[in-house]
DNA sequence: CTACGGGTTCGAGCGCGCTCTAAGTCAAGC
DNA sequence: GCTTGACTTAGAGCGCGCTCGAACCCGTAG
């Protein structure tokens, strides 16, 4: 596979995946006669694993920390694994912070469409009054 | 309050603060005798708000959408709506993701954890004995 | 033979969201 | 009077993660 076609399927580009493979987040590709690199099918997992710590927020930094480590074999198991532990706290934390915001977000459209609607200046997140609409004890204001 | 109590207030720095003001995110604040900034205490609801669409990730600019339709009166109460409710569904897009990759995540990490560690094929660069181990041919390795 | 659509390298540039520097003003406390 | 420290402005700089440009090299189709 050359690397157009391995940017069509990993979504993405031939420049990103030259700039992965300089970084060391990709292993650097074997070349063929005219030195064009040729992927294997193998690299397609790899490629998405590496999607889904930069979905969940990682920095490259760390994603080189385990890639390297991952390199010098399975004497570094157990560094990966605490390596991916700690990531997925932080993810979870993030997850709870959205679900958080997103219940704010939910509280403040419901004011909008609010039947009722008295003009003030109500763009708070969890003011007393927010507090109380979510809890139904009061109706939502529009601001 | 001057600039320094709602920096330690808020958890934005005083830069941060000005910055904003700068950009449109935050309205000029009046100034004293001596040119400082005086804030009300209003301005922490607003800035809270803020903060909720930056921790979901809403780009400044559209942040500044939102600010300038507000600061144009209760004529753009549909628009803010629709924005706000826009945001929302990438939100919750991105909620979905995040727990997707959460839950691959944790398989990973009981893959790392167990007595009998299996090579799992999200963390390769899948060789042949790997391929096989998919296919039932071979007995996992730890990598 | 030539044009074209890939690929290669190296290094510069970009958009974002701050973050900091420089040079100055001001008010309070010793 | 002097020091300290928080404030002011305009504007430069930074870290991140790409993204692109320039100049060149190939292989194949017309």
């Amino acid at each position: 596979m050359k690397i157009g076609d391995l940017a069509r399927r990993t979504g993405l580009s031939a420049h990103t995946i030259r700039y992965y493979e300089r970084i060391g987040l990709l292993p650097r590709a074997p070349r063929d006669a005219s030195r064009q690199r040729g992927y294997d099918a193998s690299i397609l997992t790899w490629i998405a694993f590496l999607g889904r710590l930069r979905t969940t927020g990682m920095p490259i930094r760390d994603m080189l920390r385990y890639t390297h480590l991952r390199e010098r074999g399975p004497g570094t198991l157990d560094e990966r694994r605490i390596l991916l532990e700690a990531h997925r706290a932080k993810v979870r934390a993030h997850l709870a912070e959205l679900q958080d915001c997103l219940a704010v977000l939910d509280t403040k459209i419901a004011g909008y469409a609010g039947p009722d609607t008295v003009e003030m200046d109500n763009d708070a997140t969890t003011d007393q009054r927010t507090r109380a609409v979510r809890e139904g004890l009061a109706r939502p204001l529009r601001d």
